[in-house]
DNA sequence: TTATAAAATATTGTCGACAATTTAACTTAA
DNA sequence: TTAAGTTAAATTGTCGACAATATTTTATAA
């Protein structure tokens, strides 16, 4: 691990881990060991348990008293649930950009939408630019309790499901999925708003599980 | 602090900090400094910075790198955000209940309501009664992602707002409330539902931030 | 051989100490 | 007296060791 001066070891560590899971070197119900890690990053135990018990909180790892932390298993009902609840919270946070959202805001979406579609742009680039549409919608909510509760959510779908997200729709798809919810903020209307956003990631969720269950 | 056996420390410590919060013994804005109360309670740090850990990610502390953990300053419009939260959410996972109810269950809310409401309750029993209702339309809800949140939210704010609890509503207010929510239960209609489960928690929200105005 | 009990090992929970950094107290200069 | 710089104290970050518990291995008996 590189070091360097002033960020304190623990988020060092977690980084770590990330980049272990998504890299499948740590895998669904594999138990983490402290002793292991400390030796292998030739760090104490210490920052190490408090990368983990960060990490049990944020969802992706597990604790069970006294036997240790675990890898979660994730199950496909955990990956709906977790696009479920990226449109229940998403949909409502929208409701704000109706209420502020300028001819600019409303310009750089179609921008969005139409980087998302041209030629040259790789997987990684357009979820990146979907990353950016999705933050414009949210640019005026306020709502830190669930703001942050989406950030925790988007950080773990994010390292659990990552593999997922390579071909799921086309290019053309990804387009009219997202001008859809353009649409939808133009009409105004916070139910179609709401239930427009609600669909657009119980597709995603439902699709990623249907690939799963295939596979 | 009492000991038992087989307990962790880090729950016990939690625990005594939940009491010290409450109780106003630790106030928005203080310090918690770890060796301190690692001498008060004879344990040494690592227990503490445990729970301390675990009270950030839940929301009620703040942790500042090298600086230390800090009580969270609550604001009008933290509660008022929490409020519009817990509404969102169950005003979403009690769809569930619609699907899948029975006549026992409907009968149980209503029982509910009838006991908010009778000359002897007072009002530690009503908010005892309040849980259970909300429990109870919540009953066939699995979406974990957003169960495991909304249990955080209500930990949160109980122990943040629970002074506030006391005057808020009239026992006939209390009553009427309920009794909207089970009747849009009872109108199978999801916009229905949704609407007067966050206008309930809504109400509740701007009612607090308006009585702390005030004080 | 298989099942059970005992011993040995591995792992988490807790502790006290030191290092790095921040905060408070003190000095000195204007 | 105040402001800036310096020193001392306090506080968090990290470490290695021991204690308590859980797991694995070995030994024993049927």
């Amino acid at each position: 691990m590189t070091d360097s001066i002033k960020e304190p070891l623990k988020d060092k560590i977690i980084e770590h881990i990330y980049n272990a899971i998504v890299n499948e070197e740590f895998k669904g119900g594999d138990q983490i060991k402290e002793l292991h890690l400390a030796n292998s990053l030739n760090v104490s135990r210490a920052p190490i348990r408090e990368a983990l018990s960060e990490l049990v909180s944020l969802g992706i790892l597990e604790q069970k008293t006294r036997k240790g932390v675990f890898v979660k298993e994730i199950t496909s009902k955990d990956i709906f649930d977790t696009y479920e609840s990226k449109g229940i919270l998403e949909g409502f946070l929208a409701l704000e950009f109706i209420l502020r959202a300028s001819k600019e805001d409303f310009k750089k979406l179609y921008e969005y939408v139409d980087e998302m579609s041209i030629e040259t742009s790789d997987r990684k680039k357009i979820v990146k630019i979907g990353e950016l549409f999705h933050k414009t919608t949210l640019k005026y909510s306020k709502n830190r309790t669930l703001l942050d509760f989406l950030e925790k959510i988007n950080k773990k779908s994010q390292i659990l499901f990552y593999k997922n997200w390579a071909k799921l729709y086309s290019k053309e798809e990804v387009k009219q999925r997202h001008l859809k919810i353009i649409k939808a903020l133009e009409s105004q209307s916070k139910t179609l708003i709401e239930s427009t956003i609600r669909e657009h990631y119980f597709e995603t969720g439902t699709k990623i599980v249907l690939l799963r269950e295939v596979k």
